[in-house]
DNA sequence: TTGTAAGCGTTATCAG
DNA sequence: CTGATAACGCTTACAA
């Protein structure tokens, strides 16, 4: 493959002058600019970025690690919405998927050490994993999303959905509609910030109304998926067959709770309310329509790259921004009977 | 950030000695192992990629090009099947995504001179696109999934599902319960060839069974997403009121078909049957189940990254593999009433 | 088994 | 405005 310097001994000039060429820099004149670059396009020309980042200090991308598994669909529109604010300012992104149970942060370092990014984005991963790292918020600025972490070091924080706030609102839009028995199908709360937060939210809306919340019958930490959702709903009736309504701690859960209602031959809303977590655009679409707590992920996306970016040019900001949420009304809620 | 020169200074050995160690050389005695590691260990120090990739001839990594935006849940969790089939090949992966009107392969191509990869794997991307190319499929090995692609380089080949057999099932099922009248939401088959195969086997079920297909009225192609989905059916009931069934090119759009008719006052399946494609998990959890053609997305990513092994080794191989798919039932489809 | 040294392709500092 | 030239951190013959 060709080099820059077989572009300088094609074009006549010197190395460096490809190279100014090549970042725009201004000293050059019109005839050479001219030249150098019709030899670059010539030969498809292209920069070895390898050599270029040992020299420069910063590759100028950002490392996006994302914790899979957790809420698929989710995060698979989430990263979209990361990946156009990061390219709209200017930049690149280089996204590494770490298995749920793998170490994120050793991800994270490892990939930062390697990539020398101006900073990194993670989509998920638990505050406690934060605490050990010195790289990440200290040579490198960092961004957690959709989970709050704040481990007193400057240069890093989080941007997150009102967790709390939104599972306080599922579940008394369902006591105001004369829900008692509500079935709850969430995560580990030992494990996962996010279920933990979203627990106590379930927990201040049945203290708040006097209703009683029997967490051992009623709550069920498992995965955040289509199947476990399902089972997890199996279960609950099990417990409980005069369950009136169900709130997930996610939509894909709440997909799957559906279809374990219909499967069990209860009717949504008729029988069961239902209410989702996350506002997922295919919430919209399900029959009935998925009323859900709705999370933006535009500006989750906006608001975590624009954190970043501020970091980046050492400005103080605020650890933990949280981001209001808001329930979307579908058709899957309904007054008791 | 500490350099192998640091480490080779603090453990007492040469620079040429850890990069043995570190590449897992066997030339190391056991002592200068241990206490190489040690020093390792003890400064978290992680090799300079750039670096050393500067010196490979490559990276020993994969390149991954995912043409967005084409039926997101079915690329998102095909990637991930992608990604674990070539890590568990000890390799690692850099995902590049780009946008469905932007030039794949000219994306590629150049982060194929930027990274150095063993071998470069679209999800996506139509077969013109790579007539031009040079260095896919010849300097580097290129294996291009769902899309087929056979541009007489050895290097270059492809896997896909048997498009045309699939939407050939799909429709003769409908006509096999009696409807005629069946509406069809594809895409646009002059810029995806997946969807001219998929029309043309909607063509070939047709004349089969001697049924006209108005391909004017009853053809809507359109993008692969749910809001598509749902106009494209609304479009539909209105150029024939009297529509039975309809099939969609994906299940995403399946499921904006469904609720589309559901909002036009249409029961799925007394008065419309709907057939999808791609075999979704999501499939088998809306209200009805979607009937649905299954293409494997293990299959799909496991052939694909043996393939492209195969051809890094430079194995003869096949230019393009088709993979056969199958109907899965769901409670979509009924006969005609 | 270990060390020495010559690059890999770029960028940046300096003179010219 | 342009051209030498010294790094950047690592790999890899080749020597010892």
């Amino acid at each position: 493959m060709s080099t820059i310097k077989d572009i300088a001994r094609e074009a006549g000039v010197s190395i460096s002058t490809v190279s100014r060429v090549l970042s725009g820099h201004r000293n050059v004149s019109e005839a050479t600019l001219k030249k150098v670059q019709e030899v670059i396009e010539r030969n498809h020309f292209s920069l070895n970025r390898s050599a270029s980042n040992l020299k420069r200090s910063s590759a100028g991308n950002i490392v996006l690690v994302v914790v899979k598994g957790l809420g698929n669909i989710f995060f698979a529109s989430l990263i979209e919405h990361v990946q156009d604010e990061i390219r709209a300012k200017g930049l690149s992104v280089v996204i590494q998927y770490i298995d749920e149970d793998d170490d994120e942060v050793a991800a994270g370092e490892r990939l930062a050490l390697e990539t020398k990014p101006l900073g990194v984005l993670f989509l998920g991963g638990n505050e406690a994993a934060f605490c050990s790292t010195s790289l990440l918020g200290n040579r490198y600025p960092t961004v957690v999303l959709t989970n709050a972490v704040d481990v007193g070091r400057p240069g890093i924080c989080s941007v997150t959905s009102d967790d709390v706030g939104g599972a306080r609102q599922a579940v008394s839009l369902l006591l105001s509609k004369g829900h008692t028995r509500i079935g709850v199908v969430g995560g580990d709360p030992t494990t996962s910030t996010t279920s933990a937060l979203r627990l106590h939210g379930v927990r201040e809306a049945f203290s708040a109304a006097g209703v009683p919340f029997d967490e051992e019958r009623c709550y069920v930490g498992t995965r955040y998926s289509l199947d476990d959702g399902y089972q997890a709903t199996t279960q609950l009736l099990k417990a409980d067959p005069d369950l009136t309504a169900v709130y997930a701690f996610s939509d894909v859960m709440a997909i799957g709770v559906m279809r374990s209602l219909a499967d069990a031959g209860r009717s949504v809303p008729a029988d069961v309310s239902v209410v989702g977590h996350d506002g997922l655009e295919i919430a919209r679409y399900t029959t009935p329509r998925l009323t859900t707590v709705k999370q933006s992920q535009a500006e989750l996306a906006h608001l975590g790259v624009e954190k970043l970016l501020a970091l980046l040019k050492g400005m103080e900001i605020s650890k933990n921004k949280v981001l209001a949420v808001q329930i979307e009304e579908g058709e899957s809620v309904a007054n008791r009977k």
